[in-house]
DNA sequence: ATCCAATATATCAGTCTGATATATTGTACA
DNA sequence: TGTACAATATATCAGACTGATATATTGGAT
């Protein structure tokens, strides 16, 4: 089996869903799958173009509306590939955080600024939780209407976990850094 | 200010440390390194001889072993660069999780498929959480002789409790799928 | 002796990011 | 009514980085 490229499969996720433009397709990722996933522009149009060429989406000019509508949907092909590829174990969940790795070589610089960005990582995290809290509510309304939401539900509560965890360890390690 | 590398910066603050080859600095990344930060050697060994030629580190041939091996080390200017970077603010941190990104689109397969990359997931924890644990266990009797410690301690509590925390999740997780 | 795992360096195709370019549409407000 | 600005919309490219692959040596087990 071709070794499936990350963006194709999350494109497909979202058209599995509606259809949508790459624009759109952009701002779904920036706002449901922010948490534990990106992508950038630099590699959704080109995704979008391959992903017709090999018969897994259909792209169309929107009709109704004045602008430059390009809008892209899922065939059963592009299912069939979605599916296949939900079904294979996982390759890689990877962290990657720069504020750690500043921290781990934090000797270097000393107490006060690693504090600084601690500081900052928890200022980011505390701006960021209510978004997840406020998901939580409305996906727990819609619920009993469409059982997908049980999915999208599921990473929420990871990123509530993991962020009020994080908020913690903010604690934590400023105690820890001032010798506690 | 010319845009750092992150590999870059992750080798200087490796050699901030000690002297070491190209190998070792990957095995300090896959096990010191592993729970906020990878590198491959694809990047590795061109950031090197990079770092030789921008003067920001050393390189020599070791002649006591009869291995063709590379020794490098950092230089006061590598160091100044280091403590730059350092002292910017962080650009970054990333979380990118196959697994939640299957789950996310988990309706495509159902329940079934969802709970096999769940447990997946919860038996890689488990397996890794002991030498996170064992870690903590090192650096608390060694903080007193290196205050170094401290920092690599820091990032060693942040992945006991979101390891912790992942594990929580996937319990109330397998829970919410089951329909609780 | 022989085999295998670990040590050690290096390169490359292909993936993806971040920046940049370009143009249009809707909205606020003067 | 004009006009500025944010949002919508598509596209490309240099450069960073991964994962795979190649090559060769050394130490230890059997």
């Amino acid at each position: 089996m071709a070794n499936e490229k990350k963006i194709d499969c999350v494109i497909l996720g979202l058209l599995s869903h509606e259809e949508l433009t790459g624009y759109e397709i952009k701002k779904r990722m920036d706002t449901n799958l922010k948490y534990f996933w990106g992508a950038s522009y630099g590699s959704i149009y080109p995704a979008l173009n391959d992903l017709v060429n090999r018969g897994l989406a259909t792209k169309r000019e929107d009709t109704n509306s004045k602008r430059n509508k390009l809008i892209y949907a899922i065939t059963e092909n592009g299912r069939d590939y979605l599916k296949n590829w939900l079904s294979l174990p996982i390759e890689k969940d990877e962290l990657r955080y720069e504020t750690l790795l500043k921290l781990f070589f934090g000797s270097e610089k000393g107490e006060e600024q690693a504090l600084i960005h601690i500081e900052a990582f928890e200022k980011k995290i505390k701006e960021e939780l209510p978004y997840l809290l406020y998901a939580e509510t409305i996906l727990n309304k819609a619920l009993n209407e469409d059982t997908t939401h049980k999915y999208y539900l599921l990473t929420v509560e990871f990123g509530i976990k993991t962020y009020q965890t994080y908020l913690e360890w903010c604690k934590e390690a400023k105690k820890l850094l001032a010798g506690g």
